[in-house]
DNA sequence: GTGAAAGCGCTAACAA
DNA sequence: TTGTTAGCGCTTTCAC
């Protein structure tokens, strides 16, 4: 037996109906008597016709669906993005078609080609900051379109972040009033370390320990890695090097983890002769034997507030812009304890 | 000025040839002159034109895209295996859509519907086993599919797993091995602890303890759940209700470290006086302060196997089915360290 | 090497 | 309440 594709010109002969009507039968509300339509949906199950949404979007001109593109979905900060994305979005009554660029400069590209060339009515975008050509397809494509998490050099649209520069000021102003005196910042690894959302970390942090009168010259910068076993790398590394250090910022959570357990191995005492600040608050950062002060920003704020805006703005049809930034909030736990008095 | 969508029409119009030339000019190696196709693709750009999936889609029949639904995106296990299935999926010349159920059956059956009507070429699901519905659905659809993960009593199709019963069984081997003798089981919350993953853990768990010599009906089954809060919350309800035990083996690391810890908390000597094992192998469970035995199941090789068995009968459009069992590997580290002798 | 015409499956006017 | 007609944007014969 041959399988064909059932379309609604099979339902309506099959039905004795015009295609109109089979049409009508599927849309709620419709000018149609309860048999005939209860009969033709009853013929369409039996024959087992789906309405094709390729042809419905052409015919109306434009579907019911938003795009979310993020860098790396394995990461639990993207990851919750997505879920919350999902949550919005669907309950404003779109579809949310996800893709990952993997950090991958031709893969983002890709991708992006991918949801204008689908027509999707608005675009929320983790950018990778490793190319400027998605942007500049988004442009030209005129849809709406927002930024989360990252802000890369040459994009001017609207965005919905969360303040690195206020969280790497606060970074600094904790560790010194625990009474540090010699800091050291964890940076991501060579590739990545250029990218807006570590250099303002960078920024913040520098300046905040400026303020608290130390040498930003003075402050060891490593290229540590957004994984445990990279930060565990960069702590042995500090090590080696001879330098002494009384604390670390670190640009994750995953990297403080890692630095936090080399140092543990080594016999380092947290809390007292090393403190440790790491920022995305992972549920491993509560618990008890891990203890990592952290900062939890309110992600979930972020999305409602890039996803609302993206609907109003494709809903109003107004060229708004949005310019926020969220701070996030210091968790306090053992690994920065309060020096005694 | 006011923003309309530009389509081949438009561009044939600016560059004065016939919408086929333009469709033509997209097309690479295509029988048309360089200078034509040169001077169509910079009207084409110059307007911003961007072809609509839809459109062609349509015309051709059927597109490119493959379908993957998940349960839960936040969850380590499902977003690796939506980047190796991107992956692989990507560069056999295929795009994937990716879709969250979120343990919901009225979403799973609504992205399902969505897949099917966006004329996927294939399906790869992970089922929430909360509804049949949109397994009947995929069946009535005539697309190929592909069950990875979890296998609902009711499904018959083909499907690529781990074998979970194969590791409770070896689970219940290495604690007895270790010298254990009184093992609890930390199962899922009630409401999900009838999914096949879970039964099947706890079928082969029970009979491999069976095996080494102890009775099932003595082994206290704690609906716990699967995250680290729950692992504390199950751990503090089984010491309340004065049950001694001396191993306990839960369905996800998550669980067991929450186990973990909260025993931790109340003084009890790990891998000595109480030995946990978990399942998935998370790279915390590797941190020698967490130092959790697991057993790693080789994703990429499931979504591979998967992955390509979808693509095959895509393109052969042969009915073959597979019903293919991994084996996970037990890692061991001190939350079982063997009895001294 | 290029164009004209037909039609993919669907829905919204407009008629009846 | 139902049917007829036209056309969404694109590609693909087939003719020139």
């Amino acid at each position: 037996m041959e399988k064909k594709r059932v379309t609604i010109t099979d339902v309506a002969r099959e039905a004795q109906v015009s295609e109109t009507t089979v049409s009508l039968a599927f849309k709620e509300g419709s000018r149609i008597s309860e048999p005939t339509r209860k009969r033709i949906l009853e013929t369409a199950s039996r024959m087992s016709y789906f309405p094709d949404s390729a042809a419905r979007r052409l015919r109306f001109g434009s579907g019911k669906s938003i795009g979310l593109i993020v860098t790396d979905i394995t990461n639990p900060w993207h990851a919750t993005v997505v879920r919350s994305a999902d949550q919005i979005v669907r309950s404003s009554g779109y579809q949310l078609i996800i893709a990952e660029s993997n950090w991958d400069a031709a893969t983002e590209v890709d991708v992006t080609r991918n949801m204008i060339e689908s027509r999707v009515l608005g675009l929320i975008m983790c950018f990778s900051e490793t190319t400027e050509e998605s942007y500049l397809l988004i442009r030209r494509s005129g849809i709406p379109h927002v930024a989360i998490d990252t802000v890369p050099p040459f994009y001017k649209g609207p965005s919905v972040l969360s303040d690195h520069l206020y969280a790497g000021s606060e970074a600094a102003r904790h560790l010194l009033f625990c009474g540090c005196s010699r800091p050291a910042f964890f940076t991501s690894d060579p590739g990545t370390r250029r990218f807006s959302t570590f250099t303002l970390l960078e920024k913040g942090f520098l300046s905040g320990l400026r303020k608290g009168g130390i040498d930003p010259q003075s402050v060891p910068i490593i290229e540590a890695g957004l994984s445990i076993s990279q930060g565990q790398d960069a702590y042995a590394r500090l090590r080696a090097s001879g330098i002494e250090v009384d604390c670390i910022f670190c640009v994750n959570d995953l990297c403080a983890i890692g630095a936090l357990e080399e140092a543990k191995s080594r016999g380092v005492s947290i809390g007292e002769e090393l403190r440790v600040i790491g920022i995305d608050n992972l549920e491993f950062s509560a618990l008890e034997t891990v203890s990592l002060t952290s900062f939890a920003d309110p992600r979930q704020e972020i999305m409602k507030a890039a996803a609302n805006y993206l609907i109003e703005s494709i809903e109003d049809e107004e060229p708004l812009d949005i310019h926020r930034k969220f701070r996030s909030r210091l968790i306090e736990r053992k690994s920065t304890s309060r020096a005694a008095h």
